[in-house]
RNA sequence: GGACAGGUGGCCGAGUGGUUUAAGGCGCACGCCUGGAAAGCGUGUGGGCGGCAACGUCUCCAGGGUUCGAAUCCCUGCCUGUCCGCCA
């Protein structure tokens, strides 16, 4: 959420920060001024009467105590206390609103970041070299289909398109994936390990800031929760209304889960086999932590999510992505490309984000300054740590062999229980 | 899902309409005492909002209501506990 004192008292500046996500707020940054500035004044004038009232009723107690007669000033007093019911009700009305609108601003880009839109989005480095090929590579749908590792259609029947189904040696992969990864972050990273709740409130989704933005891509139940597009939205709201000591942070956490995403109108390009799905495997990365220390937490995020890469020896590159492409609730993010050879692309296998205040603002997540004082609110951070499904793709597409079989990487070996995939077992 | 009992500050706990602008205790911080410490004594100790400040105001799970005035009375919801039912 928006520090509405930063709109007010550096309006100029902040504008033109938020101009730079390349959409045009000034309408609802006007009138959200404009509400600001009429909560103020009810409020003075409320709080004058209600010090007034708060007066003449320690009066009215006195002289009841005292056996006295207090009619006459309680006839005086319902008027005025009506007066405050009208002014509490205005009040409340006007920061429905202004909260409505507040929600629906997005964070404040990070100078350092690229201008422009996804035009603008800058390589920053690549690691590894992309595999070369004596023959033609394939894609993964092909060969998730002829080794038995995928099965598109079924998953299709079952739920409708973008549900893949892994089969044998192809769950085994998922399996392997997700507790090499935590095993990783939990051990050598020093991440606590968190297994949340699948379902969330309205209000958790609002704290992370996928509500309101991005409704239309989440599940939603009968009972009005939400299916988690991440686990992002759980773990980060476990700290929702508190208040952290500062020598307790950063807390870091690691969570694998599903995630749920409706994805409307994504068919076409680039979403052949498991590339753009509907529920997909994800382990996240997230750490809260002090205002002054976001900068420094945004480089070890990031590399803790490079090191599942390259222990996995996979190329990558690493992109800045531009103000105009960044995520409603991000100040700054770095996305993780992954090499792909049968689709001969680069596939986002992580995004690394520092949300700066946002999030800590919107689900009150805050923490005492070492040595005591008024609370400030968090910094909070995330990256996948990574997304299962365009590993699987990269893995599958660069690890085969001509003779059809698939390479799986060294340090997955132990996980898998076997260093190559044949289809023999599926 | 049904019945009953609850939800008060960092924690325990008192409080059924008016000096509760929340007693008391624990914890914590500071001071006194001490060679040093413990004990003891004293002082202080939540958060939000408005205000340059003094200060004001709100906050006893949440939201409504009654009243001049609500932690206290009424309604709705959420959560917790116990028992029953159902169930992986």
């Amino acid at each position: 959420m928006i520090d509405i004192k930063l709109l007010r008292d550096e309006s100029e500046s902040t504008r033109a920060t938020l101009a730079r996500r390349l959409s045009d707020l000034d309408g609802y940054l006007d009138r959200i001024v404009e509400l600001e500035e009429q909560r103020r004044g009810v409020i003075l004038s409320a709080e004058g009467l209600k010090a007034e009232r708060n007066r003449a009723s320690e009066e009215v107690s006195r002289i009841k105590k005292d056996g006295g007669d207090a009619t006459v000033l309680l006839s005086g007093l319902k008027e005025k206390s009506s007066e405050i019911k009208g002014l509490d009700a205005r009040l409340k009305e006007i920061e429905t609103e202004l909260r409505k609108k507040a929600l629906r601003i997005p964070n404040l880009p990070l100078p350092e970041i690229p201008d422009g839109g996804e035009d603008g989005n800058q390589i920053l480095r690549t690691w590894g070299d992309p595999p070369e090929f004596d023959f033609e590579p394939k894609a993964h749908w092909d060969i998730g289909h002829e080794l038995g590792l995928i099965d598109l259609p079924r998953g299709a029947k079952i739920a409708g398109s973008g549900f893949p189904v892994f089969t044998g040696a192809g769950a085994r992969l998922l399996r392997a994936l997700r507790n090499f990864m935590l095993d990783i972050h939990v051990d050598q990273h020093g991440y606590t390990e968190i297994a949340p709740p699948h379902l969330v409130t309205e209000e958790t989704a609002l704290g992370t800031g996928q509500l309101p933005d991005l409704e239309s891509n989440m599940y939603r139940t009968v009972d009005g929760l939400y299916l988690i597009p991440t686990a992002e939205v759980p773990v980060t709201n476990m700290h929702a209304g508190e208040i952290l000591q500062a020598e307790d942070l950063p807390r870091t956490y690691v969570a694998y889960t599903p995630c749920y995403r409706r994805e409307a109108g994504a068919h076409g390009k680039d979403t052949r086999g498991i590339i753009r799905v509907h529920q997909f495997d994800k382990v996240e990365l997230v750490r809260v932590c002090e205002a002054e220390q976001s900068p420094v937490e945004f480089d070890k995020i990031l590399g803790h999510s490079e090191v599942i890469l390259q222990k996995l020896g996979m190329p990558y590159r690493v992109l800045a992505l531009a103000a105009g492409d960044i995520g409603f609730a991000s100040a700054k993010t770095y996305d993780l490309e992954v090499w792909a050879a049968g689709v001969d692309n680069w596939l986002e296998a992580s995004s690394a984000s520092t949300f700066t205040d946002f999030q800590g603002r919107r689900a009150n997540i805050r923490y005492r300054p070492e040595g005591g004082g008024k609370p400030h609110f968090c910094h909070t951070l995330n990256a996948s740590g990574v997304a299962l499904p365009r590993t699987i793709i990269a893995l599958l597409e660069n690890n085969q062999q001509e003779d059809g079989s698939v390479v799986i990487p060294e340090a997955l070996v132990p996980y898998m229980g076997v260093d190559r995939l044949t289809g023999a077992s599926s």
